[in-house]
RNA sequence: GCUGAUGUGGCUUAGGGGUAAAGCACUUCCUUGGUAAGGAAGAGAGCACGGGUUCAAAUCCCGUCAUCAGCUCCA
């Protein structure tokens, strides 16, 4: 007894030098020696049977702690690629790590497998969980397990080992299985219990293109059978409200062979939302001090080699004319900082005239690669809110903060504020040549932002790399159906470009200096909105938005002209309203509007007509009762605006 | 762009070497019915496109295009 060991909540226990978490958790109680999976020892997650040789302080985890779900599933990832190597001896190993709902390994097959392998595979992947192996730690020095990998042919194994700084090199064994791996693990297979694997897909080795494209099995794993089962049925519910098949159902959008990929159209219903929007976000941003403007969809090539934009991203712009035939050289406009520029540049600016605050729902297009597109969310012609503000260094905190509360008033409309998160985007510099400007101004520029963030106390997570090539970005992210995630709005600070274009005003003390410039967007690309809307609501839009806010249904022949009167009264008010008098039975007409999500119904028969009024249906709560028009007009009015 | 999968009337799908089947939708007729599908009749595709194999191709093979998932990229 000459080890002191601290649990999370301050008590501690005396043990044996070589003792094990898994011991303490014994002693602690049998329940929770049987759910452990791993512990955290000073800070360190490690496996349960670790010994431990020294004081320090320990946590045991069990499949209730995220960490522990993940041990979970990273052992997974071991079963999955011990099964693999079973049925396919040739097979090299990849990487298999855990991921956020679930697993994944990278195998590079002689032979292409199908997910119709994934049976056997599954069945392989039991026998090794029901032969419930051991699995054990095991440390090498780098030499020999150069030598253990050579000698499997392990040849991407080789390759991470020898990127390794570590002399003292971990495995984990199983059975007849060795993985390079640093833990933990689960302590058996047995362990492992309801599992399933989801999906096959082709990824690069180690994430560049340059190298090989591996075989990716996807999988995931829970502690019981339930909670697997109820994640695989919200991945089937979840993929009903995908945007790219509701919103063709729901007639938002189609797309045509003949037209081209990456190219949607819009539909009556698509064009309304996209309009309803636009409207929404022109009126709001006016509000708020922005002028907007409207520059033309193409621009010569100099423009673009100007900017820095022809340097880095030709290949995705859509190039009109050849420059080796001397042609003039177009190209459609990919962004529209460098036009809004030339607007501010008309004419001297004063440092009274800042800041200045430019709008415009600007239509852009981008030659994505052709694996990129996907509904409306990634496509090659789309309309962004896209504004520069353009001010002195003093008004950037300000300005920034103003940007960031129209974001947030935009969210809150949509309804999206719960379901984005904040990313801030800085270079890497690992990789300058991606980017412009001395690092002393990114220093500056990344500096700037961070104090901005921190100060207004927002929580974000940092992206190394994913800044603008002319300044740090502010992303908002929110996830697609599918839990892929996407930037939906942004606002970056640009310290570069106004020197660049030469845009300058004139300071207090009458010298010309160069104004900072902020680029942001306040409801984003409007076609991913969209989509994102539709998915969020699986549909059913707010009735602000709805496209068809009210329809009218007749019951009998009868009652046409009062249908037609009343939803002249709504168009009037300014609703979007539509009539269906067609020789159907109610039932069908209500059916029709349901399934088409159309936020209110008006039922009008004789009854209602004798007493002038309408029989209100809900989407959402069904037959509301009879009301006059004027209380359904009163009552819909507040739900009119956000 | 890369890996894999898919492509059958407007939609959802069945079929699958011997010139296509169903439901919904559509058209017409009957029904004027009170809160999620009234009834009957009818029309509509040559199976994404191009090429090849074959006596014969929607079915097999190749290419292209499009769609989907993932990877990579995203000013």
């Amino acid at each position: 007894m000459n080890i002191v060991v601290t649990l999370k909540d301050g008590k501690t226990f005396e043990i044996n030098s070589g003792a094990t978490p898994l011991d303490i958790a014994k002693q602690i109680s049998e329940a929770l020696s049987r759910m452990a999976v791993c512990a955290r020892v000073n800070g360190e997650l490690v496996d349960l049977n670790m010994q431990i040789t020294k004081n320090c302080s320990l946590e045991i985890l069990t499949l209730r702690d995220p960490e522990g779900l993940e041990v979970l599933r990273h052992t997974a990832a071991h079963v999955l690629a011990n099964a693999v190597k079973n049925i396919y001896p040739t097979v090299k190993l990849g990487m298999g790590p855990a991921i956020k709902n679930g697993f994944y390994y990278d195998f590079d097959f002689d032979t292409p497998i199908s997910q119709e392998d994934f049976v056997k595979i599954e069945a392989q992947m039991q026998a090794i969980i029901k032969a419930d192996f051991p699995i054990v730690r095991k440390k090498m020095t780098k030499k020999s397990a150069l030598a253990k990998m050579k000698g499997f042919n392990e040849t991407y194994k080789v390759e991470l080992i020898g990127d390794l700084k570590d002399s003292n090199i971990s495995f984990y064994e199983q059975g007849n299985f060795i993985e390079l791996c640093a833990g933990p693990h689960l302590t058996s297979t047995g362990k492992l219990k309801h599992f399933k694997l989801t999906s096959l897909a082709g990824a690069y080795w180690r994430g560049s293109e340059k190298n090989k494209m591996l075989t990716r099995i996807y999988g995931t794993a829970f502690e019981k059978k339930n909670e697997l089962d109820e994640y695989l049925m919200k991945i089937e519910e979840a993929k009903k409200r995908d945007h790219n098949k509701l919103g063709r159902e729901l007639k938002y959008f189609m797309t045509e062979e003949k037209i081209g990929q990456g190219l949607p159209l819009l539909m009556p219903k698509g064009a309304t939302l996209f309009n309803t929007l636009v409207r929404f976000v022109e009126d709001e941003e006016a509000k708020r001090g922005y002028q907007l403007t409207k520059t033309p969809f193409m621009a010569k090539s100099d423009l673009y080699k100007l900017s820095g934009h022809w340097n880095l991203y030709k290949d995705g712009m859509f190039v009109i004319g050849n420059e080796d035939e001397d042609d003039e050289v177009l190209a459609l406009r990919p962004m529209t900082c460098p036009f809004q520029y030339m607007i501010y540049k008309n004419g001297l600016k004063s440092y009274r005239d800042l800041p200045v605050r430019y709008n415009e729902t600007s239509t852009l297009f981008r030659n994505e690669s052709s694996g990129e597109m996907h509904g409306l969310i990634r496509v090659r012609q789309f309309t962004l809110s896209e504004g520069h503000i353009i001010c002195t260094p003093e008004q950037l905190e300000e300005e920034f903060k103003k940007s960031l509360d129209l974001t947030y008033y935009m969210l809150d409309c949509l309804g999206f504020s719960k379901d984005v998160w904040f990313r801030f985007s800085k270079r890497d510099p690992q990789n300058k040549d991606k980017y412009v400007g001395s690092d002393e101004a990114w220093e500056k520029a990344e500096g700037l932002m961070k104090k901005i963030l921190d100060d207004i106390g927002l929580k974000y997570v940092e992206a190394i790399g994913d800044a603008a090539f002319y300044g740090p970005k502010l992303d908002i992210q929110m996830e697609n159906v599918f839990g892929k995630e996407d930037t939906i709005i942004t606002i970056q600070v640009d310290m570069f470009l106004s020197s660049t274009f030469d845009m300058t005003f004139v300071d207090q003390d009458g010298s010309k200096k160069n104004p900072y410039i902020i680029h942001r967007s306040s409801i984003g690309c409007y076609e991913r909105t969209m989509a994102l809307l539709i998915e969020k609501y699986a549909g059913a839009l707010p009735f602000w938005m709805a496209p068809e806010q009210v329809r009218i249904l007749s019951l009998t022949d009868r009652n046409i002209e009062y249908v037609n009167q009343i939803a002249e009264r709504l168009k009037n008010e300014g609703y979007r309203t539509d009539v269906d008098v067609r020789g159907e039975k109610i039932g069908f007409k209500i059916r029709e509007a349901q399934l088409e999500k159309i936020p209110y119904m008006l039922i009008v028969g004789d009854k209602d007509e004798d007493m002038k009024v309408v029989s209100v249906r809900c989407r959402k709560n069904g037959d509301i009762g009879q009301v006059s028009l004027d209380e359904f007009l009163s009552k819909i009015k507040k739900e009119a605006r956000p």
